[in-house]
DNA sequence: CCAACCTACATGACATGTCATTCATTCCCG
DNA sequence: CGGGAATGAATGACATGTCATGTAGGTTGG
């Protein structure tokens, strides 16, 4: 086999760029919800799936298929929520392997408290330095990657 | 005040895109690192910074000042990476406190026998499924990014 | 029917990352 | 000089994420 294609220089240039934008914008996120809010990101996520449903309530493959995660860091950040108290775990009926994750009224008042400044921040940080051609290159990007990681898959909804 | 600017249409697409791209592009090169070469991207990061000076050696602030990593992050990565034999940590004569970071011949190894997987990882899941133009937004959208996290802040030699 | 298989979920061990704190040394200004 | 502030770095406690595995309950073809 012939060696690797390396990167050219606009590539390098372009994958440093990006890695450490990503790295710093995912910290900077994060610190905010949580000095604001006592949030992870991770927890404003599995917030925003249950409180997307009428009753906030979700099967964990539910939030597994939706959030993508993998199934055993969604299994143990919901023990962590439900010994902080923002959801509990209920049996199903319908299915004896199965259980329901339950917003709690401190877990929606965690996530209406925590959601403008979040909303704020990504966009002070985010969008207020984009123009609208950047975003949607942005968008279309991601698209085409996301096709290549998983080829096939639909996009959620 | 008035309520928070939430995004428009447009703006929530770009960031979910952008979010589930992220997250799951970096697990993928983490996993194919891992599987290929035992190493993490952050020892990869590590690694590729003390091989880019003439005697593999660093001091912490340095790599901490490359990296932009925390600096306690890096002291316990660093302390996971010598256990494991990819590093060692010499005094430093000059400054009583300080200490040098310094690659050993298995890390040397170990990076030489991961990067051409790794860059080919890149190059297939990233760049070959983008034209120059979108990798050229993508480079100014996260330099404009990183501009209004850090502002006035060097680029990174 | 029932054995093989699949699905939904939990768990333990361990790697990683953050925050707060500690410690020694160096710097700097009166 | 001397003492307080700044710097370079390590550490302990804890939150988070991954992998491998366990377990109970469903599903299905012979």
């Amino acid at each position: 086999m012939t060696g690797p294609r390396w990167l050219d220089d606009d590539e390098q240039r372009a994958w440093r760029s990006y890695l450490r934008m990503q790295a710093r914008l995912t910290a900077r996120l994060n610190r905010q919800l949580q000095a604001d809010s006592g949030l992870s990101l991770a927890d404003y996520d599995v917030l925003v799936q249950l409180t997307d449903t009428p009753d906030g309530r979700l099967r964990p493959f539910e939030l597994q298929r939706d959030l993508q995660w993998e199934q055993s860091r969604l299994s143990h950040h919901l023990t962590r929520m439900q010994r902080r108290g923002l959801v509990v775990r209920e049996e199903c009926a319908d299915d004896g392997r199965g259980a329901f994750v339950v917003l709690t009224d401190a877990g929606r008042d965690a996530i209406v408290a925590a959601a403008p400044g979040h909303v704020e921040t990504v966009r002070r940080l985010f969008f207020d330095g984009l123009d609208a051609e950047q975003v949607a290159t942005l968008e279309r990007l991601s698209a085409r990657v996301l096709d290549r990681l998983d080829p096939g898959e639909e996009p959620p909804a």
